[in-house]
DNA sequence: ATAGTTGCAAAAGTTTTGCATTGTA
DNA sequence: TACAATGCAAAACTTTTGCAACTAT
């Protein structure tokens, strides 16, 4: 399994990591394959880390915590916080916002220009605007 | 202490545990007079509970936790979330939104009437807006 | 070589339940 | 009296560290 690294894409992903400041180990590089093989995806580390098992990678639950808070302040993930249980990690880093359906704990994304915010005030004195999240909460109809 | 339940406020406060259809037991009774005693509180289960033990309450965690919820599904608390690490309740139930100090995991009203988003697309068949939040994300400047 | 970094076991939090106790009608 | 509802101890989660092992230079 290990051999496979240097397989397709392998190089690219290191790289990837590289540039973003942390070094391309294994297990990294697994976890990478997974979480950016798609471009838009919702994850929390339960289910991350499911499916790394799935795919026979190993690599403890701990690790995919860290390393999605790692891959977040690399800027090559963005956290989702939604749901007081559970966080979520999306590939997707441009400007977007989310519906969450609450019963399914499934995220959906918005486009960034679709939606809009207005008549924000002034941030308090010594503070700037860092981010600007909405999440707009569905139930059945 | 226990006598003392029946003082200045208390039976409102019972009354208005009543209607929304909890008991007003000493616990809950209690809790409610320092949750509603301000009509803009932001706290979490564990400042709640500190608050709590410093007002000579005797009340466990877990039931600051259950009592809390109890609130929120009856409609006289708000819960938002905005840190994965902590869940914070809002006793201002109207309608408004918020910006948060991350770093001091502080808590901003911003009035319903001063903020509007726009652009929200039409959700998913089978479900219908439940509730739209914006959280502001602050850093020191 | 080696200095810095990583990955995991173990620990630390946070939050939820099971059930004896309590309060209400 | 009986019955439903409560409050807490204990359990179950999720998430974070401390440190041995490893890696890239």
């Amino acid at each position: 399994m290990a051999r496979k690294l240097r397989g397709k894409g392998g190089e690219k992903a290191a790289e990837r990591l590289r540039e973003a400041g942390l070094r391309p180990t294994r297990q990294r590089l697994e976890l990478a394959g997974l979480l950016f093989c798609d471009e838009d995806r919702h994850l929390s580390a339960e289910s991350l880390h499911a499916e790394a098992q799935e795919a026979g990678i190993k690599v403890s639950l701990a690790t995919v915590y860290n390393t999605l808070h790692q891959f977040t302040n690399a800027g090559l993930l963005r956290q989702v916080v939604v749901d007081a249980a559970r966080s979520y990690f999306d590939t997707n880093i441009g400007d977007h916002q989310h519906f969450y359906c609450e019963g399914e704990g499934r995220l959906i994304d918005i486009p960034g220009d679709a939606i809009a915010v207005s008549g924000v005030p002034t941030p308090p004195r010594g503070t700037e605007i860092d981010r600007v999240d909405v999440v707009i909460r569905l139930r059945r109809a």
